[in-house]
DNA sequence: AGACTTAGTGTATTCCTTACACTATGAATG
DNA sequence: CATTCATAGTGTAAGGAATACACTAAGTCT
């Protein structure tokens, strides 16, 4: 804390904080956690994880680091989405935010919320809360963002786990895209693709012949498709 | 100039600056504008125009407000880019920079040039000089999404003048993609889009027969297509 | 009048996208 | 142990989109 510092400038500088969209598959529905403002501006709102960006804090860094801090949440995909500058955006002072989108199964989700003094909810895209600042149209950025990239790159493989069924797979683009594809043509074109492979090991669940699992072949890239 | 003030801040804050990459299309390349530096860092290189973002002035304004103060030209198509905020990209300051992608067709230009106390040159694509901070990668980036939008949105069409022949647009699509499209193929899908409309007028150059000039219906929109 | 230069036009083929229905396999049930 | 149940897994035909390709049109220049 700098409480007690002061820091001066010739001309006035803004403040730059980063706030992350975190997009994740839970109860076949996309959604997003949010963090319940304690201060103010917009005290008791709900509103993006994020925070002020530390004078030598790369941007990337501090969107992960404040994302980790108030929802205990690590190990996402993250890719700079946009940077909203309207002057009267924050009422305090001149803030600029540089927002991020980020992706995550839901499986490595739960491991410790609840670890810092905030509070966190998870809210599907479709029931938003009154959010604080211009989250609201950031979320909403993002989300055109995730539908736009769905079929021109391979983004939506960050949502699944180690290892997933094509079944699951295919689930989780019909959640996004909210309309069933058709079974055959998806398979084939996402096996086209040359990014998944076998991994030789079935899924067992429910009374039906189990599924095979597949597991990404580069994990963390995400490319730009056909 | 606020040279006398100070402003004070219980934690430090970062400059927030400006930069533009302005594409053109300038003796059958793709060219654009940079700005001699005067004062440090990187005194006497080359760079993007830019500059400070006011403390009450929103980030697209600021751009706008720079590109016309060091280069003149006003009225382009402008998009927000990338933000960059390497911790050590500004040698004295922590220095966030949010770039824009802008648009012009050539005609609008030359109209002031050197209005200004600085240099302002124009630079191919291909033979850009050494450049200030990390805005070489700007402008590759800048460059990347100009190639990846060309087909999927009608974002050439900025680069045209208020008429055009096709024979013009093609050439703007082929400089762009560095490569021959196939004449007939090129208008039955450009004209398919139904975002130009012929004026009924005739442009006559060279000893040949006259070619039909074309508008934009929309002149200021850039949609994304298929 | 003839040559030159770019404008302007249609069709056949190939490839990709889409639509569509049955068999396979293990679990659960009685 | 036979039957039911639920999801996994597979191929082909038709339609639509993208591609390849060559000649005529019209005005200028000599």
């Amino acid at each position: 804390m700098n409480g007690l510092k002061n820091f001066h400038y010739t001309h006035p500088h803004p403040a730059v904080t980063t706030d992350v969209v975190l997009f994740s598959i839970r109860e076949a529905r996309l959604e997003l956690p949010l963090v319940r403002r304690t201060g103010q501006p917009f005290a008791g709102m709900w509103g993006l994880p994020g925070g002020f960006v530390g004078i030598d804090e790369d941007l990337e860094s501090c969107a992960l680091r404040e994302l980790e801090h108030e929802t205990g949440i690590t190990g996402v995909y993250l890719e700079q989405l946009h940077t909203s500058g309207r002057p009267d955006r924050d009422p305090r002072e001149r803030a600029i935010s540089v927002a991020y989108c980020a992706l995550t199964p839901a499986d490595r989700l739960q491991i410790k919320t609840m670890n810092g003094e905030k509070e966190v909810g998870w809210f599907a895209l479709e029931r938003l809360p009154p959010m604080a600042f211009d989250h609201a149209e950031i979320v909403t950025m993002a989300h055109q963002r995730l539908v736009a990239k769905l079929d021109y790159s391979t983004i939506a493989f960050q949502f699944m786990p180690e290892t997933f069924t094509l079944g699951e797979l295919q689930t989780v683009y019909e959640i996004i895209l909210r309309e069933p594809l058709d079974k055959r043509n998806f398979r084939k074109r996402v096996l086209a693709l040359d990014r998944i492979a076998a991994t030789g090991e079935l899924r067992r669940n429910g009374n039906h012949r189990p599924a095979r699992l597949y597991r990404l072949k580069f994990p963390d890239k995400v490319e730009i498709i056909k």
